[in-house]
DNA sequence: CGCATAGTCAAGCGTTTGCTTTAGTAACGA
DNA sequence: TCGTTACTAAAGCAAACGCTTGACTATGCG
């Protein structure tokens, strides 16, 4: 049974590629095409091509296609899908390591009266 | 020539996997046995301890065998360092779209003046 | 028009990944 | 002490992934 993959599942999955990353870091600093990235990256415009269509399905950037080029930029949303997976994780985590610390607390407080 | 990765590399690949995003949703919760992810996550131990040894090697947990025990834990600072890199992506990407408007604010003075 | 540029599509290929199985060691519990 | 539990280590395998090549379409430009 193949499970549904959720947009969080694609997002982390398109970030966990160093070369994905890498056009993100370019893309952040500035709008770019595919071809600009070949040389950079080192690969061919077909591999180049792949990445962005990995990364356009997740929602992490849009491209726009005028006459033969097609223009990237970063989509801030699907980052922050990501940045709120984490941030909730954390949160998580902070809230038990408070409950622990009150219980501590409490058990000080029982101990002294002993 | 095999590049030296980096702990973000490690980090962002160790959380492209869903499993491993499971095992730290369980993990932000509480503090976890090897053995206890077996029937949740419908693979041997042999398989969990994998994925255990991933998360660990790029710092996203910490475990500790006491006995014959292995307990396993969140360890904030690899999140961190995960929420950092998408952070600056974000940040990056908003002071440009600042400079633009900037920019268009310059244009548009200029074009009423016509 | 004719040629170069920019991208698309599909097939193929080597490597990596996620998992299993098998075999072993060490600790706990009756 | 004997059996069970909890993990570790290594080998193997199918599927997924990253990338290339080759063929094709469409746009821009002298």
């Amino acid at each position: 049974m193949a499970r549904t993959r959720t947009q969080v599942d694609r997002v982390f999955d398109a970030l966990g590629d160093p070369t994905r990353r890498a056009i993100l870091e370019r893309m952040s600093k500035n709008p770019i095409r595919a071809s600009q990235l070949v040389k950079p990256l080192g690969m061919t415009l077909a591999g180049v091509v792949q990445h962005l269509q990995v990364l356009e399905a997740c929602g992490l950037i849009h491209s726009r296609k005028v006459g033969r080029v097609r223009t990237c930029r970063i989509e801030p949303k699907g980052l922050t899908l990501a940045t709120q997976w984490l941030a909730d994780r954390q949160a998580q985590w902070e809230r038990r390591l408070d409950a622990l610390a009150d219980l501590l607390d409490d058990e000080d407080d029982a101990s002294t009266s002993e």
